[in-house]
DNA sequence: ATCAGTTGTTTTATTAGCAAAACATCGGTT
DNA sequence: AACCGATGTTTTGCTAATAAAACAACTGAT
């Protein structure tokens, strides 16, 4: 079956790559400066100011950032929710691919970066769980990374990808 | 820093989620129904004859979909190579939110659907290795899964998002 | 007080991806 | 031959997200 539900529910999803961004960055320059203009925001995601001016009066309609007497922007209760909720996704998969998967920091930040705000609040806190339990000094969560990556070491020229998918877990598979 | 350039790395993605989709519905139709038209890729997809139409003429311009004499559409070698590396990811991603981390079938679907395209060959290597040695017959794989699970069964009520997401790990963070 | 720099907005244009509608073409029925 | 249905394309319009450029308003220095 082509499962034509499922695709489509990348687009509904209700907030954008460059919203998320757009977000976080008011977050980040309100810790940074103690405060995030539109030009801030546009210096720091290198989009013009009127791009920002844009995305960020939409966001103000939609009433996740506010904007104070003079233009100083400020994340609403529901904007800094959502940032929180990024972030936190963001934190997990970024240590997940490196520190776990030993994946470079930089693929590790990049790939997180564009799956942060796809991922629904239950896979986010599962994988949380995951990564704490895996991270953590349990003797078997330690035993059972040495051992994973001691085998990581060995195969270390493998082609991907894989020519026939549905071999590629030749577990229960068969 | 706002890592302004690692955001934007985004949209720079060679191949989006619409022409991903595209390209996969032409491989199952290939295996269902034996040919894919024009037609055939809309139906699956729901989307109009227009848009597809479109989309299609695109990724023929692009070498990825070729053309048969009489409007019949196929995989080239890089389209061909682009589908198996993305069906390869969502069986890996699937497999992992499923199977390992206990999110239901649905659920998995769409969470694996919506960044299979976006995953680097690296990262969906790796993860591969990780899925495979988690779910073999190791005994410090399966050790290791059980205690994860039994764990997993007393924090059921956790709610997510967290407010600190410095805290998120309290492990070597102090 | 003028002039320069910064800031915010608006307008125009572009791209990707869709819908809707018009259009042309083909294939088979009757 | 005329018609109907399916197919493929094109055109028009829409939304999100950008750039570029013009414009207005404020700030500070001289």
């Amino acid at each position: 079956m082509m499962a034509s539900d499922v695709w489509k529910e990348y687009e509904s999803n209700e907030i954008s790559h460059s919203v998320a961004h757009h977000l976080t960055a008011i977050h980040e320059l309100m810790g940074d400066l103690g405060y995030a203009r539109v030009s801030d925001v546009a210096r720091a995601l290198e989009i013009t100011r009127g791009s920002a001016s844009l995305t960020l009066k939409a966001l103000k309609t939609r009433g996740l950032v506010v904007e104070d007497h003079n233009k100083f922007l400020k994340l609403s209760e529901d904007g800094r929710r959502i940032v929180d909720s990024i972030l936190a996704k963001r934190a997990v998969v970024r240590k997940f691919l490196n520190e776990v998967l030993k994946l470079d920091e930089h693929q590790a930040e990049v790939d997180a970066c564009k799956v942060e705000h796809l991922l629904s609040a239950q896979t986010g806190g599962q994988l949380l769980h995951f990564v704490r339990f895996l991270l953590s000094d349990d003797p078997t969560a330690r035993q059972f990374l040495s051992e994973f990556w001691s085998r990581l070491d060995e195969n270390e020229e493998w082609q991907w990808p894989v020519q026939d998918v549905d071999q590629l877990f030749n577990l229960e598979s068969r």
